[in-house]
DNA sequence: ACAGTTTGTGAAAACGTTTTCAGTAATGGC
DNA sequence: GCCATTACTGAAAACGTTTTCACAAACTGT
């Protein structure tokens, strides 16, 4: 029914090597090599990858494992991460975990029945630390999150700087009680907290830190009890964009404006963070930059394998807006 | 050195074929069961998938290519198929064509070449309209943007009411000098178009177009040239997110209050609509439902092939805010 | 002109599974 | 107790490629 590369090799009156040369990169005479052209031209014959992948043991293959494709954050990595790999001839396998131990094991035993030739991941912190006795069968890069120190290749975010960089704008922009909301299950999130009570500390002021599950549902619940207390701050630090999304949220449904009551500053610069009045202070991460680097760390690993753990670590820019603007 | 089912069967003492159907759905009886079961535990034994989908002729996999996943309704739609297909034991594999046909057609090979289950695709017009007669080795379900009539299977919004409904709730608010701003390369833009010009005809105003890439930088300059100009619209319809985001940048440029200056109705109910203010009428599109029903009508085409075409069209759902108040 | 290399080619093995085929043992109806 | 099923099982073929191996022809350097 379907069409082999013997049928090719039929048409073009080769042999099944010679045909499989001339598509590959063989030694092929430039005869034989048109014949066989023509031969597929005619047949209308395809590849068969899987059959391809067995032999060759190569499955081009590179698995993306993330929390959420729609956190923007990761979907802009992944936009990254697809572009360098079909450029490189790789397919790319995405899969959402939605902060999941379970489900990261079971994509993780996936990836290795795919036989893939590598795998992006931003782990749980769960997972990040069981990872470094469970070898897998592939090379593995961190993104964002990043795992007990030096046991697979990273790129990551310079957190606790970001993190101190939001504190220190806050504090010069004149604010002092200023509070820190952050995700519960990421090293990410830990990160920017510890930049966060540093600074704070340095500033000789007092932290006040909340966590919670890192989606806006969750943090405007969260932050909307916070603001609905008595002595609540006068500035907040956001972790990541969705739980930025969820404060904002909170602010609007307790009739705070910004920043004349409540200071704001997170991360992500995402698209809408300029429209809001008026304009959201964010630090922004390079997003393409972390996904390119992400692949050429596993190009890289793939090429050596024995090379020293690596850590990409990139540095975020933080863009002032008016939700933080002086009292 | 990998361990394969061969040895499974050794160190279980039995056949090769007893192992595969004590790992498939074959008779085995339970002694053995659990004999083959302790012997993958003892081995470590991952099956290989490609040599599963090589001999089994079946990949158990789709491929979703869409224009970029970074578009919201792409990345929301993008979320559901995947549940769909975890959830079903498939694999997905992403494309972004970024909108040219050159790259939907290398996709398209890649999807043959992968001997894919079937493929969820938001094609351009042009391949769209080619697509009737080259056929694939597979099914296609087409999502967002539809094809000539009853070649394939889709599912797409009811685009023609829901551009009438926003130009109707424009004239209910007082609005008359109302434009539309169109996507250039897809047929729901030229739904949705259809749709404001059928009502502004109704109505009996003067319609007033202009197309445009649709991505939100070409979108905000166009809209910018537009509203510096002096007959200016009062109200405008836009046809997606990305064009209805440039539109309000544009505003913004221009100094325009909404909607005072200028009333924005678009589309797409994304989170940040409701944050800026005053609030972004919209209509909403029922993402993740549109990536079900996708699933289901190529899971049911994957069952009966020759079944007659369907076209599941949803209807969105109108968000009234206060970028369209009345006057 | 000769040995030694390089280049191009085909036959056949190999990749790791599932599936077919044939066969044996156990079960059921009478 | 016998025949006809049914339930399991193993040997071997098959899936569609790439890669190894062997070999012939065409080049090198001398």
């Amino acid at each position: 029914m379907t069409v082999g590369i013997r049928d090719v090799a039929r048409a073009a009156g080769v042999s099944t090597a010679t045909v499989s040369r001339a598509l590959g990169r063989g030694p092929v005479s430039d005869a034989l090599r048109e014949q066989v052209e023509a031969a597929v031209r005619a047949t209308g014959y395809r590849p068969n990858l899987s059959a391809r992948r067995l032999r060759s043991q190569s499955a081009q293959t590179i698995g993306l494992i993330v929390a959420d494709i729609r956190n923007p954050f990761f979907t802009a990595v992944s936009r990254a991460v697809e572009d360098a790999a079909f450029a490189s001839g790789m397919r790319v396998i995405l899969c959402n975990t939605d902060e999941d131990p379970a489900r990261e094991a079971m994509y993780l035993r996936l990836m290795e029945e795919e036989r893939v030739t590598g795998v992006i991941f931003a782990p749980t912190q769960t997972t990040a630390d069981s990872l470094r006795e469970t070898p897998l069968g592939f090379p593995v890069v961190l993104i964002d999150r990043t795992g007990p120190a030096g046991t697979h290749d990273s790129v990551v975010l310079d957190n606790p700087a970001a993190g101190a960089a939001l504190v220190d704008h806050l504090v010069a922009q004149g604010y002092r009680r200023i509070g820190g909301l952050f995700g519960s299950t990421s090293s990410t999130a830990r990160e920017r907290r510890a930049g966060y009570e540093a600074a704070i500390a340095r500033h000789g002021l007092t932290p006040a830190i909340r966590t919670v599950a890192p989606n806006a549902e969750a943090a405007e619940a969260e932050a909307g009890r916070w603001l609905g207390e008595t002595d609540r701050p006068e500035a907040l630090v956001l972790s990541n964009g969705l739980i930025l999304m969820g404060a904002v949220r909170a602010a609007r449904a307790h009739g705070l404006a910004l920043p004349r009551d409540l200071a704001l500053a997170g991360f992500d610069n995402e698209p809408w963070t300029d429209l809001v009045e008026p304009g959201l202070t964010v630090i922004e991460q390079p997003v393409a930059e972390i996904g390119a680097q992400a692949m050429r760390l596993l190009f890289e690993r793939i090429e050596s394998p024995e090379q020293p753990v690596r850590k990409v670590m990139l540095s975020g820019r933080m863009i002032a807006r008016g939700s933080t603007r002086g009292r």
